[in-house]
DNA sequence: AAGTGGTCTAGACCACTCG
DNA sequence: GAGTGGTCTAGACCACTTG
């Protein structure tokens, strides 16, 4: 928080700069955990912004977990441990070179089908309407992690079929394609043993553990764009989840 | 939004009596979903509140997940079905309650013990701290679904052995007797298959399928205040998410 | 008493969307 | 061009925490 300057011509808003700059300094330890952040009020007569901007740069780092606050006493750097990546919502080509992993794909189906009642509802679809079906086993480290059957509305992605590679990343594809950002989904997992397809496309014994996943992703929205189904080996993943009690969260 | 008044003299802070009113009025069925919100100048118009309070209204009723902006366009009733509870930490007797169930336990252990590592580093314990353990098998509807094995730090709740009734709710005492809000917690979710032992404490075959969750919950200062390690049936629980894709929210 | 975050005002300019 | 949300300013009063 040095006479660091900002740079008022940029299009990068200053409460942002702010919040980058404060991150910075904490993922490089210059700011430790349980440590006051400067406050609202330093902020502004440093960096000369006013106090409301200096405050919606702490908020923007309080939201994103990086700080917490407390009336009276100050603005905290968080003691939590940051795991890359939680509660984040990752395609699986994304999640993997996250990981340092080359994933690769095994198509199994690639079609155009009239998908039944269960995808039809989840994607809000209407009678007639048909769906791009795709089928593939996930592999990982020369080995397989899961199946994944996805499900895609045909109106929105037109030629699909026909562009897309089906080994590649199906949200690259979306979003540089058709303009698709994908901006949450909902996910319901269930733990279960494998049936003897599954246990052979995924190379372990049969009634080996897995995790099933139902997930409808949507764009911003509420569209629904992705419903997909899939099976993924217990014994090469784990779900990673952070919980809040309120979700009466005041701005 | 009609000829309604705020009540200035409440300590109930402007905006959020606004978002109350949005809020019900989207609850009702007097917004619908995708429908236009009023716009920061129309609140701030009708309501006579500065055209920032309005706005904070508005992002604090998105930050609930009950709308959304576009910048140009407006803000807009959100069209995801909300479920409630999603994604909200809550404790086994809430959840419970919550489901219409009514909650039991069977108590297998409640003492003061040293811990092992893995405790003792998750809730970030001194070299001879000691932590209260209890063990207990939660029954829900006459019939077992998991087994949970929780783990606090003793310096944080003395005289939980004398006090605590362990087949009630320890968010509850930690709440009344400490003021000890939890805050958040991080959960890990492995899919897995029932030992000998866990088998027969959950009244399920050996080998069925189970969740097996390790959970680390926190005060919003980020101290460690709870540890559990619990095994669900698979057959009666399903872990159910909401992803987001960008962690970047701006305020 | 001094410092902190929480709320609020009354303006301003901008980029964006839509008719 | 009119309306929208996104950002920003320069003040203000308050409740809360700490020395």
């Amino acid at each position: 928080m040095a006479a660091v300057v900002l740079d008022r011509q940029s299009v990068v808003p200053l409460y942002f700069q702010i919040q980058q700059r404060l991150s910075e300094q904490i993922r490089s330890g210059e700011l430790k955990p349980g440590e006051l952040v400067p406050s609202e009020q330093e902020i502004s007569a440093r960096l000369r912004v006013s106090r409301m901007t200096a405050r919606q740069a702490l908020k923007s780092l309080c939201s994103r977990g990086l700080a917490y606050s407390q009336r009276g006493k100050g603005t905290f750097v968080s003691r939590m441990k940051l795991e890359k990546n939680f509660r984040q919502l990752l395609s699986f080509s994304e999640e993997m070179k996250d990981r340092g992993s080359r994933p690769r794909s095994k198509v199994l189906a690639f079609k155009r089908i009239h998908p039944d009642e269960e995808v039809a509802e989840a994607l809000h679809l209407g009678p007639a309407e048909e769906v791009i079906f795709l089928r593939r086993v996930r592999i990982a480290d020369s080995a397989p992690l899961c199946i994944e059957a996805a499900n895609l509305p045909a109106r929105l992605c037109p030629e699909l079929l026909e562009r897309f590679e089906p080994s590649g990343s199906l949200y690259r594809e979306l979003a540089e394609h058709y303009g698709l950002q994908v901006h949450m989904a909902d996910e319901v997992a269930e733990a279960s043993v494998a049936t003897g397809a599954e246990a052979k496309l995924l190379r372990v014994r049969r009634r080996s553990p897995v995790f099933r996943f139902t997930r409808t992703a949507y764009l911003h929205t509420g569209q629904p764009i992705e419903f997909v189904e899939s099976t993924y080996r217990g014994d090469r993943c784990k779900v990673v989840n952070r919980l809040t009690r309120h979700l009466e969260i005041v701005s």
